[in-house]
RNA sequence: GCCCCCAUCGUCUAGAGGCCUAGGACACCGGCUUUUCAUGCCGGCGACCGGGGUUCGAAUCCCCGUGGGGGUGCCA
């Protein structure tokens, strides 16, 4: 059976924790293609796995979408004709399809404990051939599934994958075949009597007329049971394209227990320089010296994130963005986000890359998909987040700022609208709005929070018998008297000043900045006083010369 | 081990037998702009994995090798 009729792709990921870009990119080239050929988009929710689902992931995952504008058709939140959209809810369509496949003789139950799978599994190793579930010669009948229920054993349904060759024909690599007999008679239900993923797949596929497959290409060694399962069933066969996977740029898959590596790395390598004990890492950690403990040891455990983040701000260390959500967090526009994750495997050729989302929905095809694993290059990703945020409109800006602020618990969230744009505004360059933070945030905080950096006072305050203070004591009163307090006036007082002493634009902006901002960088030295107010200069100035002669600004 | 996929600058890629002296972007290096940090602008470095074929001609087609990756679950 072939497909006809209208275009349908789907998004089918598992509620097990947010969108991680790696999703986000087979999420975005479903969309863009549906959105290309007049597609249907729907998302549906895999959640086969009662175990691995995570409370609250579903939304998380739908958010993350919609902060991307990748916005679907149908879906388990908007619903649509071929509902619902949780597997979890489709429970009798799967019930229904293995009955028939029973009854068919096409699939058959199996009572092995996974202890004793595990054991043929070692021995198989052992002797060095490939396992293959081995088909019994007689099904067991339902009679005899009755009694393995009854014994307690495990109840499982396996699909009796035909003994023959199959040539899968994929959108993107071309024909795949497979040898006759190197597939093994798959479970398609659980003992728990949930579908297994492969079999959810199947059966959802169909009903809900998905004539498109899109997925990463960690999937392609699936395809052929999913289409000897749609064979066997009488569904038609959709169409295949799998994606090239994203890997990081050391080659390694982007996981989320990167975020864990990098942070124990950094924690461990404190320990070994004993710059930290154990007891301060749980202390900063605010966990539990055991908890600690395990987590150090054990690779593939985790801490809470809480805990993680402590760590890493106390190491210094920045936690990789995996998922989408990191990236919201650290500061990224979501055009960015989607422009850059687009060209990883896919290209709109002509040497064209920054994009509208209306171009590249234009210039998609599954031809312009490549069939190489891509890396995630972040210096390229924060290149094109700076030309985003160079060329978005004011209005725009400002929006994603304040999302930004808001999902992120910056302070800056406070700002009212005109304080905001003027911040971005002088920021102007900012790579992510984490950066605009970090220039411009101590302008908004208490005057208590400066923190004088050291290397900084020395360099441009003190040095020279302290002639960065002596131009502050001298450029206060004359501050003072500015009147208005604009950015052009604070210029004229430093130029005036300039020409008047003979002294560099340098030799006075610099001061003044490491007096207000404790570091000797922050916007122009005009936008930075009008930021901060003429009142927090002058305080700041005068909390500043307190340093000098080793003094200390706490009052 | 077995099965499958892939292979152009460090990275993302353009390239569908002559247009290739292999193009663009990021990174890197150098310079310019500049009151700091950035941004911006200009310039430079830099690749067809190896070996065999096919062809008048191969980055492009075929084979082998090598390398990388994926799969091999009652996860998806």
């Amino acid at each position: 059976m072939s497909i006809s009729g209208a275009i349908r792709a789907r998004f089918a990921p598992s509620p097990t924790g947010y969108l991680h870009v790696g999703g986000a990119r087979t999420a975005l080239f479903n969309w863009l293609f549906c959105k290309r050929f007049g597609g249907t988009f729907v998302l549906r929710i895999e959640d086969t796995d009662i175990l691995r689902n995570i409370e609250g992931a579903e939304q998380k995952l739908i958010d993350d979408l919609r902060w991307l504008g990748i916005l679907y058709d149908e879906g388990p939140d908007v619903g649509g004709p071929l509902g619902p959209y949780r597997q979890s809810e489709r429970r009798d369509l799967y019930d229904a399809a293995v009955r028939k496949l029973l009854a068919e003789g096409k699939a058959y139950y199996a009572f092995d404990t996974a202890e004793e799978l595990d054991a043929m599994r070692k021995s198989a190793e052992a002797q060095k051939r490939s396992f293959r579930y081995p088909r019994p010669a007689h099904f067991p009948t339902e009679a005899d599934a009755a009694r393995a229920r009854a014994e307690g054993r495990p109840v499982v349904v396996r699909f009796a994958v035909p003994n023959e060759s199959i040539t899968v024909h994929d959108e993107i690599l071309g024909d795949v075949t497979f040898g006759a007999g190197e597939l093994e008679d798959l479970v398609i239900v659980k003992s728990n009597g949930w579908p297994t993923y492969h079999f959810a797949v199947v059966v959802d596929d169909a009903h809900m007329k998905i004539s498109h497959v899109l997925r990463a290409q960690e999937h392609l060694m699936n395809t052929p049971k999913h289409v000897f399962m749609q064979r066997a069933l009488g569904y038609p066969v959709p169409k295949f394209a799998h994606l090239p996977l994203v890997f990081n740029i050391d080659g390694t898959k982007m996981s989320k227990r990167d975020k864990h590596k990098v942070v124990r790395a950094a924690v461990k390598e404190r320990l070994r320089s004993k710059a930290w004990t154990k007891d301060d890492a749980a202390r900063i950690a605010e966990s539990a010296a055991e908890a600690m403990d395990t987590w150090l040891d054990k690779a593939d455990t985790e801490l809470d994130m809480g805990q993680v983040t402590r760590l890493a701000a106390a190491a210094g260390v920045v936690i990789p963005e995996i998922d989408v959500h990191d990236f919201r967090l650290s500061g990224y526009l979501p055009e960015a986000l989607v422009n850059f994750v687009a060209l990883i495997g896919w290209s709109p050729k002509n040497d064209r890359e920054v994009l509208t989302r209306e171009e590249m929905i234009e210039a998609f095809s599954l031809e312009g998909i490549n069939k190489t694993a891509g890396r995630f290059d972040r210096e390229k990703l924060l290149a094109m987040n700076t030309t985003y945020a160079a060329a978005a409109s004011p209005a725009r800006l400002r929006e994603a700022f304040r999302d930004w602020a808001s999902v992120s618990g910056s302070a800056l969230s406070k700002l009212d609208d005109a304080t905001a744009a003027r911040a971005l505004e002088v920021c102007k360059g900012f790579r992510t709005f984490r950066d605009v933070e970090s220039k411009v945030g101590v302008l908004f905080g208490p005057d208590e929070a400066v923190a004088y950096d050291a290397d900084a006072v020395q360099k441009v305050l003190a040095k020279g018998g302290g002639a960065g203070f002596a131009v502050l004591e001298r450029l206060a009163p004359i501050l003072e008297k500015l009147e208005p307090w604009t950015a052009e006036g604070v210029d004229g007082v430093i130029k005036g000043y300039c020409e008047e002493s003979g002294a560099k634009m340098g030799d006075v902006a610099q001061p003044l900045r490491v007096a207000v901002a404790g570091r000797p960088v922050s916007p122009a030295i005009g936008e930075t006083l009008v930021l901060l107010g003429k009142a927090g200069t002058l305080k700041r100035i005068g909390r500043c010369l307190r340093l000098r002669d080793g003094g200390s600004v706490a009052s």
